[in-house]
DNA sequence: ACCTGAACACCGTTCAAGT
DNA sequence: ACCTGAACACCGTTCAAGT
């Protein structure tokens, strides 16, 4: 009868309310223990209770990356086109830091939800209001890949580990164990810079915003030139 | 007793010839189709044949990547650090190709195997040779991210959808349905210049090979201004 | 000591039976 | 008409039983 009671109390099932605790549980859990039966049964519902709001399991993943899209600051007006768009990319980069298994999400599924497609739509307006070619956006798009939304594909990224969650450690580089320092001197050598360049002793592995950035102006600072060459593919 | 001919004639199991078998199914039929079971019966084997040679199923990923990695091209020697790693970057981006599971399985996995950190040590070593200091080679190595394997994460990848192979198909970005051309006119702008910016009536897509060395070059350019420059990241 | 079939603890999803 | 338990066709991996 507390079960009833428990019931009756219960806000019904909808769409909305599967995708925030499908959210909730990735980022909690991690992405890999987000199952049909591990959400059905943290929102206390059967499995088959949740395809009456979502069609399988890749809609729900659809629906998530969605629900993050939608977290993402809306463009800055006023300002010119590269701050503008270094903002929201730094702000899409937040967003991504509370919800890391939503990069690989990203990637894997096709990509043309319609929340991704308005906020691309809204991206390649900022470009073309600051007076970018169609030509040269098209290729800046390209060449921004998943940066645009916030995220760079390192190689070495701690937040990739399967389900790490809340901020990143720091990144390898820093302290590597002696025998794989001998086998691979250049990454050692680098690893080393990288630790000492603040002058502490104190091993701190990479600044993850500081990589960011650098990354990210040196592509904004590249397009800014090209369009003040007014460069075009002439193809 | 055929059954016996076979299994004399049968070479032995060995964690290469596992290696081959795994990456030949993951590229002829998709990554969804790699699981212990499928590789076992391709092998001829029961699926606990496989756990003498590697330990589970991660350890059969890393291993698949090694392989992957070891087809890509040495450097070139005798050209500037600009034309070797570019050179380079493209023969990764051939292979991964040819392999088009592997780019998802990279960024999915801790990326530490041998063969990954040999491959990044060299390319550290190219641009240690070719002047840049150890601060800059650093933060260049962040800021080419996966691009340095050969791999863009663009947000539009056909080869990335599931179980696609073969050469990708034209990215959608050309011939919009109508009601998407409506709602996201931005997109439809750039998409309609791509469509059109070689003077042809067939739609074609874009070019990712040119896609991709723009970006490259885009990074490339920056990179070698701030040697140049002999920037440094003061911090 | 080696090998392997059956079993365990999961999946996503279908479908028929129950209300 | 709606809901849902059981079932189906899979996983990766453990483990004990068989040789």
């Amino acid at each position: 009868m507390a079960e009833q009671a428990e019931t009756l109390r219960r806000t019904p099932l909808s769409r909305d309310r599967i995708l925030r605790a499908a959210v909730a549980l990735a980022d909690g859990a991690g992405i890999e223990s987000l199952s049909m039966r591990n959400l059905a049964q943290e929102l206390g519902v059967v499995p088959m209770a949740l395809y009456k709001h979502v069609a399988n399991k890749d809609e729900l993943l659809d629906g998530m990356i969605d629900v993050v899209v939608g977290e993402i600051e809306p463009l800055t007006t006023g300002v010119g086109w590269q701050p503008a768009i270094r903002r929201r990319v730094l702000s899409a980069r937040q967003v991504l830091r509370r919800h890391p298994w939503a990069s690989l999400a990203i990637e894997s599924r096709t990509m043309a939800t319609p929340a991704v497609l308005g906020y691309l739509d809204s991206m390649i307006g900022a470009l073309r209001a600051g007076g970018l070619s169609t030509d040269l956006t098209h290729h800046v798009m390209h060449a921004m890949g998943s940066r645009i939304l916030g995220f760079s594909q390192e190689l070495f990224d701690a937040s990739r580990q399967a389900g790490r969650t809340g901020p990143a450690a720091p990144t390898p580089p820093a302290s590597l164990p002696p025998e794989v320092a001998a086998r691979f001197p250049h990454v050692a050598e680098i690893a080393e810079a990288a630790s000492h360049d603040d002058g502490s002793v104190v091993r701190q592995g990479c600044d993850d915003q500081f990589e960011f950035e650098f990354a990210l102006d040196l592509l904004l600072d590249g397009i800014e030139r090209l369009r003040a060459q007014g460069w075009t593919s002439a193809r």
